[in-house]
DNA sequence: AGCACGCCGACT
DNA sequence: GTCGGCGTGCTC
């Protein structure tokens, strides 16, 4: 008899474990690892994975009831990964297995909500019978009435109304409420013609860094390599031309690439040198073509793939190379569990098949960088643009000053006079707006009063488009009141320097000009992002006018002048990140212009253009830059020198929130008596105090050694479920967090 | 998670 | 006494 090893899909502490059962005769043929499964488990039927395959058990087995995918959806390498991720970021090891499987997969995804089974008024009805004997119940149908359309699962719901899952199984048993399968709807990606590209020379520098990065995967070792190239020097061409080495080895090639990024434009340059050997993994395709493009891979009919974040789990089996263009960049840090880092993950993955790793980008993270100086990866430069070209020359305005001279306008009087220029001569500009941490929000001008969302602790975004107020947290929107609610002034103003304000202003200035404006006002609809970008290529827009999703990878040839309106937003924001942020940001604006045969110019404004990470972004000097920042972090034994672990406690009952956050601070400190190596901060209230209705409550563990923090974390979060009491309050654990905001 | 089981207050 | 809600514990 043959048995395998089961983990079950449910994403629940008491179940993360293997289960064993047999295998029915008729199904030994197409059983196999990471083989999805339909299993029996206690009275019902639930979906799993098969982790192993043995000959003996130590249980009594049930058998498997059918098997529910034609692959293998892991193999052994990438389960050995799943294990890494789950003790590396303390998950399920369902949850990092079902990150790894292709998502969207087989079946259409959807989702099972909950739906009222009579009209509203018939509810009311039953809500008034059945408020006395099944308060619970009466409850979670006076919500659905109050919020219709709000689709939501189970849970969730259960979750609203503070009660279990088992009150809502009874009224569905009664028949007052029904489920409903909510299709997840996916955008179709278009493909297009790709012009046909052949190696370039290499420059020197590329010649030097390519032979470093080919000895490497010649020795079968797992090297890491930054490679530090400034805008525009030819950091492709050496992905490329790398990617060529490991084919010609028989091997497999991975490349990552941030999301906002993945234009055709970029696609173009790989399918252009390798054609169809080239599969690509985003989220915007629709769940069909992602499959089918995860089967060519497995089937090995691609060779390379090029996708955002999750493709670092494209299932190849000889894989030789990974590279991670841009990887300071923050969205490869996943935003919900498990919260990986594509970049952590991909050094893990090359290590496990002796892969090869290229980190490229013009602004390291100072956590690769900090890694570089200590040699765990190998620092390769690429200091000079192709051809030579000079670096774009950078103005700053200090904007105090244009006050003092009495401009009070958000031009600078000598960005307003080099945009006239620029049009004068048909040449193109970008006005970029740093609007990360603060937004466009609505004030009462005579109480102060700021219009806040009910649910979530941060005031609400205004849309002029539709005219509302939402939140960017939940999905409560508002129309603006004619009156103040708090003192009921009709002084309601909208505060915040929005993209919108900004084009406005420059029509006013330039009524000549095409201005365009690029934000996730205007961006929302299907397709309208790449339809913006190639008008702007087209040369059909004289300005544009965007936030950070301007800022990222493409070439403009035409575009002389770049304009920062306000570089320090970020640098306020109480987060020890906000200097690299902003350096990362400027820099990278910076490198849009200049890129073809005409010089460029940037222009930045800024309220404190003494700062060090707008002084060295002006002199392109990532070197002095770091050199001042890692002193910084040393000091205050922030990452890249320490390691964070970021716990959220979180809770309906502000009361629970508190308390649970404040007994795990004690249990915290206790361990932490004897050891100076390792600190706590806080319990303190979260940032944002308050997300759709939860409490929120933050504890940040930090210290050198991860591993140490990992299992202080988890031995005092042993010790709270012991205080049952509280157990009903949800923890959120974060490993290496990006922010702490 | 979601199912059965068993305790306990309310009501023909 | 019995009906039904609600907390608890278990799933190879």
């Amino acid at each position: 008899m043959k048995y395998v090893s089961i983990i079950v899909d449910l994403p629940v502490k008491q179940v993360n474990q293997t289960f064993s059962y047999h295998i029915p005769e008729k199904l030994e043929e197409t059983i196999g690892l990471g083989k999805k499964v339909i299993v029996p488990f206690g009275p019902r039927k639930i979906e799993g994975y098969i982790v192993e395959i043995k000959k003996q058990v130590e249980f009594e087995t049930k058998p498997i009831i059918k098997v529910a995918s034609d692959y293998s959806l892991f193999d052994q390498e990438l389960l050995e990964l799943a294990e890494w991720m789950a003790n590396y970021y303390q998950c399920y090891l369902i949850s990092a297995l079902k990150a790894i499987i292709p998502s969207g997969k087989q079946r259409v995804k959807t989702k099972r909500v909950v739906n009222l089974a009579q009209s509203d008024q018939e509810t009311n009805e039953i809500i008034s019978q059945l408020e006395k004997r099944a308060p619970k119940q009466a409850a979670v149908l006076f919500y659905l009435v109050k919020n219709p359309a709000q689709q939501l699962i189970t849970t969730n719901l259960a979750k609203k109304v503070n009660t279990s899952s088992g009150t809502i199984r009874r009224l569905f048993k009664k028949g007052l409420i029904d489920y409903n399968k909510e299709e997840v709807k996916r955008i179709p990606y278009q493909d297009t013609n790709f012009k046909k590209t052949t190696p370039l020379a290499p420059t020197p520098e590329q010649e030097v860094a390519l032979s470093e990065i080919k000895a490497a995967i010649n020795s079968q070792l797992d090297t890491t390599f930054l490679l530090k190239g400034v805008t525009g020097s030819g950091k492709t061409e050496v992905y490329l031309q790398s990617i060529s080495e490991v084919l010609s080895q028989g091997q497999e090639a991975i490349v990552l690439i941030p999301e906002i990024a993945l234009t055709p434009q970029t696609i173009a340059r790989f399918k252009g040198r390798f054609g169809k050997q080239v599969a690509v993994l985003h989220s915007q395709l629709s769940s069909g073509e992602r499959f089918d493009e995860w089967r060519r891979i497995k089937e090995g009919k691609a060779k390379i793939a090029v996708g955002a974040r999750s493709a670092i789990f494209a299932p190849f089996s000889n894989l030789g190379l990974i590279v991670i263009d841009e990887e300071h960049e923050t969205t490869y840090k996943q935003e919900d569990h498990p919260k990986y880092h594509a970049r952590e993950v991909a050094v893990k993955r090359a290590k496990l098949n002796q892969a090869v790793t290229i980190l490229g980008t013009a602004t390291p993270s100072l956590e690769s960088y900090y890694r570089a100086q200590k040699e765990e990866y190998k620092l390769l430069e690429l200091s000079k643009r192709i051809e030579d070209r000079p670096l774009p020359k950078v103005e700053l305005v200090d904007m105090r000053q244009e006050l003092e001279a009495g401009n009070k306008q958000m031009l600078s009087r000598s960005l307003e006079k080099e945009i006239k220029a620029r049009l004068e001569v048909d040449e193109q500009v970008i006005i970029f707006l740093n609007r990360r941490g603060f937004s466009t929000f609505v004030q009462c001008r005579k109480c102060g009063y700021v219009m806040e969302c009910d649910e979530c602790d941060v005031s609400l975004t205004y849309f002029s488009q539709s005219q509302i107020l939402k939140c960017n947290y939940c999905d409560f929107t508002t129309k603006i009141p004619e009156e103040c609610p708090d003192c009921g002034s009709s002084y309601i103003k909208y505060f915040g320097v929005g993209t919108e304000k900004v084009e406005r202003a420059l029509q006013e200035i330039f009524p000549e000009a095409n201005i365009a404006r690029m934000d996730r006002d205007t961006t929302t609809k299907k397709g309208a992002y790449q339809r913006i970008l190639s008008s702007f290529s087209a040369g059909e827009i004289d300005i544009l006018v965007g936030t950070q999703m301007i800022a990222k990878g493409h070439d403009y040839p035409n575009v002389t002048l770049v304009g920062v309106i306000t570089a320090d937003t970020a640098l306020n924001l109480p987060d020890f990140r906000a200097s690299e942020r902003t350096f990362q940001l400027l820099a990278q604006v910076a490198g849009r212009t200049g890129r073809g045969a005409k010089a460029g110019q940037v222009i930045i404004q800024s309220y404190t253009p003494e700062h060090y990470s707008i002084q060295q972004a002006k002199e392109h000097d990532y070197q002095s830059f770091y050199e001042q920042e890692i002193i910084f972090r040393e000091e205050m034994e922030y990452p890249p020198v320490t390691h964070l672990i970021n716990i959220i406690v979180s809770d309906k009952s502000e009361d629970k929130t508190i308390k649970v956050a404040q007994r795990l601070g004690e249990i915290i400190n206790a361990k932490l008596k004897d050891t100076a190596d390792k600190q706590l901060l806080g319990p303190v209230q979260a940032p944002l105090s308050k997300i759709r209705g939860e409490y929120r409550w933050q504890l940040l563990l930090k210290g050198r050694n991860l591993e140490e923090l990992r299992q202080l974390n988890q031995m005092s979060l042993q010790e709270l479920e012991e205080v049952k009491e509280l157990k009903s309050v949800k923890i959120s654990i974060d490993i290496d967090p990006i922010g702490v905001l």
